[in-house]
DNA sequence: GTCTATAAGACGATAGAC
DNA sequence: GTCTATCGTCTTATAGAC
C-alpha cells in the first residue's frame, strides 16, 4: 500500500478511536513509522484528511446508489442502499463526526460542494420513493413522501452518530441491525402488502439473528 | 451580571456562531474585556464551559417534562413538551453539538451522569406515550411504542443538528416549526381520531403562518 | 518520495503579584 | 477577582540532505 493510503486508513482509525480532535498528526505518522515532514508531504493539513474521508464516503454512496437503480426498485432493494449507506456512515463515523463541526466552513468549501451534494441526495431520494409508489410497493401521496424524505435525512446522517455517542462499545452487526429494523418499521407504515411481504424478504436475509 | 455568568452567556454565543473547536478562550476574554487569566480563574478549562451549559440545557428539559406531567396528557400538550425541548435544543446547538464529540470521556465523567440521564428520559418518555394510549390519544402497541422511542431519541437529540449543519442561516422559528410539523405527522401515524383532534388544535395555535 | 531539523504562531493552562 | 507573564504542546510551514 502506498504511504498515502497507509495514511488515511490510518488517520482514520484513530479517528473512530479516538475522535478527530485527540488525535495528533505526530502520533499518526508515529504508528506509521514514518516522519511528521513526510506526512506533511502527503497531506499539508490536517484537515485534508477529513476531507479525504469524507469525499471516499461520498463516493461510496453514489456507488450505493448507482446499485440501486440497476436493480427493481422494491423495498427489499432499498433496505439494501440504506444498509450500504449504514455501513459507510459506521465505518467513517470518526471523520463525519467531527465533519458536523465545521459545518460553517463547508458551505463555502469547494472540496465537498456540500450543500449541493445534498441536494442532488434529496432529489435522488425523492425519485426512489416515487418509483416505489409507481411499483406498487408504497402507497404515499406527495406530502407523504415530502415526510418520508425528512426522515431519511435526518435518519440517514445522525442514526450513526447517535450509536457512537450513545453505545461507543456496541458491535458494527448489532448497531445497524437497531438502525435497520427501525427503518423497516417507518416504511412499513406506508407500504402496501406487496411492500410489506418486501419488507418482510429483507428482514429474514439480514435481520435475523 | 456577574462575571461568570457573562462568561458563559458569551461562550455560548460564539460556539453557536462559530463552532467549539474554532473559539479560543482568549477571544472569549478579549470580547469581555477581561484577561485569559481572569476567565482561567472562573473557568480552569475550556470544557467546563461546555458541561455548565450542557447542565443548563438539561435543567431545562427537567423543567419541561414536569410541566407536562403537571398537565393532562394530550397529543396537544406533548408536542408542546417537544416544542420546549426543541427550542433549548436551538438555544445550547454549539454546545451540544461539541458534546458529541467527547462522548467518550463523557460516559465515565461525573459531572453529567450522562448515560443514567438518558436512561432516566427514556423510561419517562415510555411513561408519557403509555399514558397518551391509555388516555385515548394514542393507539400504540408496545412495540409501536418502542419504534416511537427509538424515533424520539434520534429526533430529539439530532434534528437540531441537522438544521445547524445544512441550514444554519434559517431563523429558529423556520427551523423549530419545519421538525415540528415532521414530529406532529410522525406522531399522526399512531393518532386515534381524539388523538389527531389533539395535533390540530396543536397545529392551528403553533404551526400556522 | 522520504527524511531531519527547525521555526512560527496559536492554543489551553498555570504561577504569582496586586 | 483580576491582572501580566510564561510554559508546554499542538498544527503548520519551510529548508535542505538523501
Amino acid at each position: 500500500m502506498k504511504t498515502r493510503e497507509k495514511i488515511i486508513q490510518t488517520a482514520l482509525d484513530f479517528f473512530n478511536k479516538k475522535g478527530y480532535a485527540n488525535v495528533g498528526v505526530r502520533e499518526i505518522a508515529r504508528s506509521l513509522g514514518i516522519s511528521p515532514g513526510n506526512l506533511s508531504y502527503h497531506f499539508s493539513k490536517k484537515e485534508d484528511i477529513l476531507f479525504v474521508l469524507a469525499k471516499q464516503h461520498s463516493l461510496t454512496n453514489d456507488q450505493s446508489f448507482e446499485d440501486f437503480l440497476e436493480k427493481e426498485a422494491t423495498l427489499e432493494n432499498f433496505l439494501v442502499l440504506m444498509m450500504s449507506i449504514l455501513k459507510s456512515q459506521y465505518l467513517h463515523r470518526g471523520a463525519l463526526l467531527e465533519l458536523s463541526l465545521i459545518a460553517a466552513d463547508i458551505q463555502t468549501d469547494d472540496r465537498l460542494n456540500y450543500t449541493e451534494t445534498s441536494r442532488r441526495r434529496q432529489a435522488t431520494l425523492k425519485n426512489i420513493l416515487e418509483l416505489l409508489a409507481t411499483n406498487g410497493h408504497l402507497k404515499a401521496s406527495a406530502s407523504d413522501i415530502q415526510f418520508l424524505i425528512s426522515f431519511l435525512k435526518l435518519f440517514a446522517r445522525f442514526s450513526m452518530q447517535e450509536a457512537f455517542l450513545l453505545d461507543s462499545f456496541r458491535e458494527e452487526k448489532e448497531v445497524i441491525s437497531y438502525y435497520l429494523n427501525m427503518l423497516a418499521i417507518q416504511m412499513a407504515l406506508f407500504a402496501t402488502a406487496k411492500g410489506k411481504r418486501s419488507i418482510e424478504r429483507f428482514r429474514s436475509k439480514y435481520l435475523t439473528e
